[in-house]
DNA sequence: TTGAAAAGTTAGTTTGGACTAACTATATTA
DNA sequence: TAATATAGTTAGTCCAAACTAACTTTTCAA
């Protein structure tokens, strides 16, 4: 029965899948240094975690073969970059939050937010997306919201 | 000049921080044993973060004794305590998710959270509570929304 | 006031995830 | 096709943060 593995990921791990996931995406293929510049780690540390994901059957990785995810590293990545994005699009787009910094905090977010939360605030975008009731656009009342109310300058990097 | 140390406090130990500041607020003091429970960890690894939140001057520590804040680390503290807050209000007001699954992920989250997505979370927190132009409350009409439009069972954990 | 029980500490181990340095395989190009 | 540059791996180290087991200190009740 191929005993997929089903113990949970770590945070990094997720990270790996993701990136493994998103070179793949535009036709090319996932490079060993390509991942590891994209996480900014080592090669040897992008070694190492391929050996694992491929010990869960999550990648078809041979040592200086290609990188390929398998069906169930597939489904588990598309579910992390699924939540990513979702965090992400909600600092974007609902918070106004600039998108290198939602970019950083969503990767680091995603690994605490559960299916719940996940579901919710997905229908919570959407909401604030279809929400033009008599005129009001949630957008715009939250940017001039913002700029009343919204108080500290949190000049720094997140 | 006392060289407070700069460093950014990991994860874990803003969680020790963390549940010293919760323990010691409702006038009792926080045991080793307390903060063990809170975060479902061994005595022996609180006696190891005590040991290092002591050499960063956030706790006053002595072997047997008892465990209280610096003014650094109580106001560290706050910091992180009230990006929980923040965080948690924002699940179970905003968002509607039970308090105990937004309470875990608050915890989880909160160290991904910087000061821009902070502010701005609270802002729009603020933002739809007064919101209710014309008489439509955002609380309610996204509870509706989200019986309508919400998808998924997302019948486990978090 | 003494002797268990409870609380706390220490010592030593484990694990995950990173690193560097040195090595091997693959690709490129003269 | 041989030399060299680039990519990838291996071996070994380090560190944070957890653990268990054994020990010490404190507390409290008989």
């Amino acid at each position: 029965m191929a005993t997929a593995k089903t113990e949970k990921l770590s945070a990094s791990l997720e990270d790996y899948l993701e990136a493994i996931y998103n070179l793949s995406v535009d036709g090319s293929v996932a490079r060993s240094k390509n991942i590891a510049q994209t996480l900014e780690v080592s090669q040897a540390s992008v070694t190492g975690a391929l050996r694992i994901l491929a010990e869960k059957q999550l990648v078809n990785y041979k040592p200086y073969g290609y990188i390929t995810l398998t069906k169930q590293g597939c489904i588990e990545a598309q579910r992390v970059v699924r939540k990513h994005n979702i965090i992400e699009k909600f600092f974007v787009d609902v918070l106004g939050v600039e998108h290198t910094v939602a970019q950083k905090a969503a990767c680091e977010a995603e690994h605490a937010f559960g299916p719940q939360i996940v579901e919710k605030l997905l229908c919570f975008i959407e909401f604030v997306n279809s929400y033009n009731k008599n005129g009001y656009d949630l957008h715009d009342e939250f940017r001039s919201f913002f700029r009343k109310h919204g108080s500290i300058a949190a000049g720094d990097s997140n």
